[in-house]
DNA sequence: CTGGCGCTTCGAGCGCACTCGAAGTCAAGC
DNA sequence: GCTTGACTTCGAGTGCGCTCGAAGCGCCAG
């Protein structure tokens, strides 16, 4: 009926719940090669993740969370995965990542504020209302 | 060869110009119901915005810009559109936009910080590797 | 009066990121 | 040994928000 956690790894629903993620969504990151490399499998070919997957997958829905697109999430999966003496461009990737996230922080702040105004003036028009 | 302006209005290229969505966006957002009422025609047909088009547009844009879907601005439109009497709903909807912006935009700053951290850790190692 | 541009409508197509369904396999419980 | 159910792969489908192309018309310059 269950399936068998395997020693010293997670079934692929168990990876599911600890990352919020559905399991369809980490197969096709699998598949995708958004992976930092292949998950381990079972005699059967069932997937096993290691406590390092959940690490990474925590990472990645850090990058796609604040927007990063799914083809540089790879690209910096394939830099990892090319192992030391990248570290460079790992950096540069991030701090440009960084750099259009806070842009875009920016932004929304100063539309949010717009917004603040309009509802500001909807309170004031039903509070005259009011009296 | 230059299409006239008409008279107190825009031509939708001027109009493109001034909020920076192009002429396929504008007509596609007025297909849509986006507007708050259709945008006048000159007698050939051709659309004519007037500043209070393009005010509408800008809301419009901060409100995309926020992330507010497609069909809600659609909705917040059409109660501007029937007029007066509805200005609670408006506001609720404005507020419970407002709301889930605020949480993303806690959201996003959160993951940002763990990347930061990242970022920091690539850079004392290269610092490290210089020395 | 003709060429060409910028507009018109309509409908199809695209990119992104999933999301889902079908058909099959395998280990365990009864 | 048969049923059950969580897993496997593969490929197709979905929803969103545009984005684009085709075919046609009207106005103005030359």
């Amino acid at each position: 009926m269950t399936v068998i956690a395997p020693p010293q790894g997670l079934t692929i629903a168990e990876a599911s719940e600890r990352t919020g993620l559905t399991t369809h969504t980490l197969r096709y990151y699998e598949r995708d090669g958004l992976m930092l490399r292949g998950v381990g499998r079972t005699s059967s070919g069932h997937r096993v993740y290691t406590e390092r997957d959940l690490t990474w997958v925590r990472m990645l829905t850090r990058l796609r969370a604040t927007g990063m697109p799914i083809r540089e999430v790879k690209a910096y999966a394939a830099l990892c995965r090319s192992g030391d003496g990248n570290e460079t461009e790992r950096l540069a990737l991030l701090q440009n990542h960084r750099a259009r996230v806070l842009a875009q922080l920016a932004e929304v702040t100063e539309h949010l504020g717009a917004i603040d105004n309009k509802i500001g003036i909807y309170q004031s028009a039903l509070e005259r209302a009011d009296a």
